[in-house]
DNA sequence: CCATATACCTGGCAGC
DNA sequence: TGCTGCCAGGTATATG
């Protein structure tokens, strides 16, 4: 599910509801990824002082130590006062004096995971390869653009790796792509200036475009309200194979690059 | 170091 | 109805 704008989505759903609260009790379903790294019954009594973001993760600031949470492929999360008992998909329960956070994600392939600080080896793992946030003033063109130009992978794969901009994935790629007029499997190197600048930009709009929609819900996502996303509906190429491009009316193509769908329009996007 | 393949896990869907 | 195979929003890790 989630890519940065469904995450930031999810945060922004419920980080100034949870700011404050108390933790009551914390409580663990199935295994996610990684092990939670502390005993579930030590987060008990502190605070959960703020949410914020990084990549595709949040980061809960406690008044001693954070959690990191990642949301997978199909992870979700939810808050509020009223909450049924946990069903087969919920792993993670995080009750407040505010309401309860619960982690619901069917494939597992999510995290919760408690460190002591952002410095801690398992924070370095998780977070310390991440590239800069494309919605921030350190995202700069040039470097970009520069960046770009020492990596050899297809631009789609490089953009999904997240090591010089992160919150990218498989939707946004493609749209982004889209948006820039570059196929998917150019080069990053082979990238002039002029294009990196303008896939830049592009990647900033379709993920602030995105954000401002509530996200994508494709299959199950929802924010922290249960509030679906719309941006799905505005895509240019994703999910979209056979379809006419939305600018030219070419069918779009689908192939697969690294095991993943890619989505490209062959007329308006060049190699 | 770089690029690519693999593994993790469940559910929905098309096709037979 | 039930089976099979494929597909799905991510990413650490192994392998060349």
């Amino acid at each position: 599910m989630p890519e940065l704008p469904e995450v930031e989505v999810t945060r922004l759903s419920f980080a100034s509801a949870i700011a404050g609260a108390s933790i009551l009790k914390a409580q663990l379903g199935l295994a996610l990824r990684w092990p939670l790294g502390c005993d579930v019954a030590s987060l008990t009594g502190r605070k959960v002082l703020a949410v914020r973001r990084r990549g595709k993760y949040l980061l809960l600031d406690l008044s001693q130590g954070l959690l990191l949470i990642h949301l997978g492929m199909s992870g979700s999360l939810t808050f509020g006062a009223e909450i049924q008992p946990p069903g087969k998909h919920d792993h993670f329960d995080l009750t407040t004096s505010h309401g309860v956070l619960r982690l619901h994600d069917p494939r597992r392939f999510g995290a919760v995971v408690y460190v002591n600080s952002e410095t801690d080896a398992m924070a370095i793992k998780l977070l310390g390869h991440l590239g800069v946030e494309p919605l921030e003033e350190g995202f700069d063109p040039v470097v970009f653009a520069a960046g770009l130009k020492k990596r050899n992978a297809p631009i789609k794969q490089v953009l999904l790796a997240g090591e010089l901009v992160v919150g990218v994935g498989n939707i946004y790629a493609s749209e982004a792509l889209f948006l820039a007029g570059i196929r998917p499997t150019t080069r990053a190197s082979r990238i002039s200036k002029p294009r990196a600048f303008k896939l830049h930009g592009a990647i900033r709009d379709v993920l602030a475009r995105a954000v401002a929609q509530g996200g994508s819900t494709l299959r199950d996502f929802s924010n922290a309200q249960g509030q679906n996303g719309y941006f799905q509906l505005q895509a240019n190429v994703y999910d979209r194979a056979g379809q006419p491009c939305r600018v030219c009316t070419a069918p779009i193509r689908r192939l697969v690059q690294g095991q993943r769908s890619t989505f490209y329009c062959p007329v308006c996007q060049k190699p």
